[in-house]
RNA sequence: GGGAGUAUAGCUCAGCUGGGAGAGCAUCUGCCUUACAAGCAGGGGGUCAUAGGUUCGAGCCCUAUUACUCCCACCA
């Protein structure tokens, strides 16, 4: 006995446990099938703090739409999923744990127990996102599941790092590096963020050191002058000529320093003369490399005062500026001071702002490693979708400067160098060392420092495989991966790292194509922040409207590369889809057994004989199919979602469902059997090419259908349908004339009020073609357009009396409503169809007679218009020839 | 300072290599028609940001302008 589907459509009844049966049989993992091509896509590691927001929604769902896509076109698909460690985000998390449940600071915990903790902190929550990534429908393979910090990451991390080591492309060096002061680590170029605050200039005078008037100089940040070496001007300023070479001294400090030469300050900004202070400048920086000129630190890695400050020793950097302005001022040095945007950068973590800082730090020198990730993306082997975020790549890496790794913190990939605590000799190596290889001493000591987070995540599309295991068999079989999706806030921090480690470990691109994406935003287009508390939970709006609703409005709201508004009303009207399909499967399952339950035969449909409504509806999912197949290869998901919602609910639920169902319930059986056997056939369709974007509901319905005999292969594992080769004949047509014919009676049943239940009858005047098709499609018009009496002629029919009409390209219809109609509402009907047509007519004369347009126009394009003009020119006199009548009716 | 994107119906967005402006939501009218009121049927609503230009023909191509968004940038 066949079983229909519940009544009505409840996500929460049956999502949960069909991801369970597909997750339990194992439809997920991915085989290393030599008969079949790989697809891989590499889930982006979501942070193990992390929860699961909208952004992971949206880049989960194209990864998963893609997958499984690519899975029923035949490749063996794998999705690997996994997590990332997120150094800095997650020592942070844990500290601040620690420091409100026990009060204790990692420092009193110490390294070991530290860590310790941070493990544990992992195992309890660290799987809290795959649990959700579930809840989505993700289809990823989690028996190949990965963390930055296990066995084999760990590898490759020693690995690369030895290798780039080996190449002389690590180095350790004391640089002006990013300093955050609250993270107490040193930062990465773009994990610093530029921000505009209103800040000051202050214009302090160096007085000479000979009691000159000296020189006036303007900063944005006085506290640092404590660390000033010099006073540099342009050797082109006239202005200075003459000091240059001589000293100046630091204010209330006195202390000596000279003016030089340099090509660094511009003339036309400031005064001319700009304060040197290598220790918290970069262009300072540079300055005193050229001029071999002394650092000196005034600010440490709290950003207190150090020493040098004097009596301001201790003091925060801001307390300090203050009081020194102030001692300044009082003092008289202080010229003149101006507001303006200061442009500053802060820790994209805590937001403090970042000190320049020079410290010991590791670096990758980073031109020899970004030219091989440039060659890939400019010859075409890595893609990005859409183009112009190539440029966004090439610009960073044609800029980039070398990259500080080192972070001071704990939780991470420890730095694998090693230094003999004896004769100081430094080792890296991939195993650790525990003698020295210069002077044999055993008191070695690791370096303290862990390595930048993006550092391992640029391995992820080799470490996730098995490199560097040179006989890792998903390593040959799988890599290169391709499709990257992710967002195109981390084109920098990850796409671009990738890149460059892969390729230089590789030779080869780790993906072909990098598919882009923006943000989900709220209804009003702003960014969901914590700050301002607009986020949407995703598990919330499973939870209401099911995973497959949020899916689909993700998924067809969203272009590549840009971003998506959220709003409860696009999930709502997505849900109400899912409910569509939901009760058109119940029509379907339940015209196909009998009264008692018991299976009704089915035709066999390579040898049943086809009506043209069936013909027409294999000819519009045969469009479907090859339309929506092309946009899912282009990555254009929202419009294949388009087409897949008319295709199930105006082609298949409004039209063919209504056209068939006077036939589903009194033909012929055979007749019977055979629209049994389409609307299966053609639902089936429709659930494999909407089961990417609806996994759930699509799966639940197939179950439903006759041949699933629970044992059977999930509709996951299908084959992805293909447009078939068939000569629909003139079919299409026919059902397209008789769509436009209902839709004019129906309009006019409108106009004139007359209720649905009421029968009409209607004269159709058309001739050949037209004609023919009407014939073919009298009973489909009878019953959509709820007529009683259908006749064709020539010519109008005189004998029908008053009635309203319509008029269509070689068609009139005659709707006679004597009683019932509402003359002057005809009337009015008839008048504005005159002028439209009158207008079209006008139109198409004036184009057809503009020479220019008849001489240089394609000989199909004046034809069409020509055929226009004589349509239009026909319904036109047809629709004049009605109106006597109608106004002698009105007593005009 | 450099670069990118967007501007089409009240709202959210489609509109492929230039040939008569579309969808969903919202709104209005009529329907509980035996799959679905989370529905059915019908309607209204747009000088496609502005100004020029190319073309027989421009929402689409070119130039300039305006507005909003975003990214990058060593910032005295």
């Amino acid at each position: 006995m066949q079983k229909n589907l519940p009544k009505n459509y409840d996500p929460k009844s049956f999502e949960d446990r069909i991801y369970e049966a597909w997750e339990s049989s194992g439809a997920f993992r991915a085989e290393r099938d030599p008969d079949k091509k790989p697809f891989t896509v590499l889930m982006p590691p979501p942070n193990i703090t992390g929860q699961l927001h909208m952004g992971h929604a949206l880049d989960q769902s194209l990864q998963d739409v893609l997958i499984r896509f690519k899975r029923m076109q035949g490749y063996s698909a794998l999705w690997l999923p996994g997590t990332d460690h997120a150094s800095i985000a997650t020592e942070v998390k844990v500290v601040e744990k620690i420091k409100a449940e026990e009060g204790l600071t990692k420092e009193d915990l110490g390294r070991e127990e530290f860590l310790k903790r941070v493990w544990d902190w992992k195992e309890q929550y660290g799987g809290t996102i795959e649990r959700q990534a579930r809840k989505l429908g993700d289809s990823c393979d989690w028996s190949r599941k990965r963390f930055t910090m296990d066995d084999q990451c760990n590898k490759a991390v020693v690995e690369h790092f030895c290798n780039l080591y080996e190449a002389g492309l690590i180095y350790r060096g004391k640089r002006l590096i990013n300093w955050c002061p609250v993270c107490g680590s040193a930062l990465s170029d773009i994990e610093v963020e530029h921000v505009d605050r209103q800040g000051k200039y202050w214009y302090f005078r160096y007085p000479g050191a000979d009691g000159g008037e000296g020189i006036t100089v303007a900063t944005s940040r006085p506290e640092t002058m404590f660390a000033d070496v010099a006073i540099a001007v342009n050797p082109d300023d006239e202005r200075y000529k003459d000091m240059v070479g001589k000293t100046v001294l630091l204010p209330l400090v006195n202390r000596e320093i000279p003016i030089i030469a340099d090509p660094y300050p511009d003339p036309e900004k400031g005064t001319g003369a700009v304060k040197i202070t290598p220790a918290a400048d970069p262009n300072d920086f540079e300055v005193g490399q050229r001029h071999g000129l002394e650092i000196l630190v005034c600010i440490d890695e709290e950003a207190k005062m150090t020493e040098l400050a004097g009596k301001y020793a201790g003091m925060d950097r801001y307390e300090c500026r203050k009081a020194w302005v102030a001692d300044l001022d009082a003092a008289g040095y202080l010229v003149k001071t101006e507001d303006l945007t200061i442009p500053t950068g802060e820790c994209y973590r805590c937001h403090t702002v970042v000190e320049p800082m020079i410290s010991e730090q590791w670096f990758v020198k980073m031109k020899p490693l970004a030219e091989p990730a440039l060659k890939i993306a400019r010859t075409g082997e890595l893609k990005f979708v859409p183009e112009r975020f190539e440029k966004i790549y090439y610009h960073w890496l044609e800029e980039i400067r070398d990259w500080c790794i080192s972070r001071q913190l704990w939780w991470g990939h420890r730095i694998p160098a090693y230094y003999c605590e004896d004769c100081g000799e430094m080792t890296v190596a991939r195993e650790p060392v525990t003698v020295c290889p210069k002077c044999g001493s055993v008191h070695i000591r690791q370096d303290e420092d862990v390595l930048d987070t993006w550092f391992s995540s640029g391995l992820w599309p080799i470490s996730t495989l098995g490199w560097p295991d040179k006989d890792s068999e998903d390593f040959k079989y799988f890599y290169p991966t391709s499709t990257l999706v992710t967002g195109y806030d981390i084109i920098f921090f990850w796409v671009a790292r990738m890149a460059f480690a892969c390729v230089d470990e590789t030779g080869k691109s780790p993906f072909d194509h990098v598919l882009i994406h923006g943000l989900v935003r709220d209804s009003q287009g702003r960014k969901m922040s914590k700050s301002l508390g607009n986020g949407i939970d995703p598990l919330e709006i499973i939870d209401k409207y099911g995973a497959d609703a949020l899916r689909f409005m993700l998924l067809s709201g969203i272009a590549p590369g840009s971003d998506i508004r959220y709003s409860d009303d696009k999930v709502e009207s997505a849900r109400n889809f899912a409910n569509k399909l939901w009760n058109a499967s119940r029509f379907v399952i339940m015209n196909l057994q009998d009264e008692d339950g018991n299976a009704l035969p089915l035709a066999d449909l390579e040898t049943a004989e086809l009506r043209d409504e069936d013909k027409w509806l294999f000819s519009r999912i045969s469009d479907a199919i090859a339309d929506i197949t092309g946009n899912m290869e282009k990555f254009e998901f929202a419009l294949a979602a388009a087409k897949i919602y008319d295709l199930t609910w105006d082609v298949f639920c409004d039209w063919y469902i209504e056209l068939v169902k006077p036939r589903l319930w009194n033909g012929e059986e055979s007749d019977r059997a055979a629209a049994r056997a389409v609307i299966v056939e053609a639902l089936r369709d429709i659930l494999k090419l909407l089961h990417p974007f609806m996994p759930f509901i699509t799966e639940e319905i197939w179950s439903a259908l006759p041949g699933f005999e629970g044992q059977k292969p999930f509709l996951m594992l299908e084959s992805w349908p293909e447009a078939p080769a068939f000569d629909f004949g003139d079919s299409p047509e026919i059902i397209e004339t008789a769509k436009a014919c209902i839709k004019a009676i129906r309009n006019i049943r409108a106009e004139a009020d007359a209720p649905n239940g009421r029968k009409l009858h209607a004269a159709f005047a058309a001739a050949g073609r037209e004609a023919a098709f009407i014939e073919a499609a009298r009973a489909h018009i009878s019953s959509l357009a709820g007529l009683e009496g259908l006749s064709i002629g020539e010519k109008p029919d005189d004998s029908l009396g008053e009635t309203m009409s319509a008029a269509l390209p070689g068609i009139e219809i005659y709707v006679p409503m004597d009683e019932l109609v509402d003359y002057a509402a005809e009337y009015e009907r008839l008048k504005k169809e005159k002028e439209r047509l009158e207008k079209e007519v006008v139109r198409a004369e004036a184009k057809l007679a503009n020479e220019s347009f008849t001489s240089k126009a394609p000989a199909a394009v004046i034809e069409k218009e020509r055929a226009k003009l004589a349509n239009f020119r026909d319904m036109l006199e047809k629709t004049l020839a009605r109106i006597p009548a109608v106004e002698a009716k009105l007593g005009k």
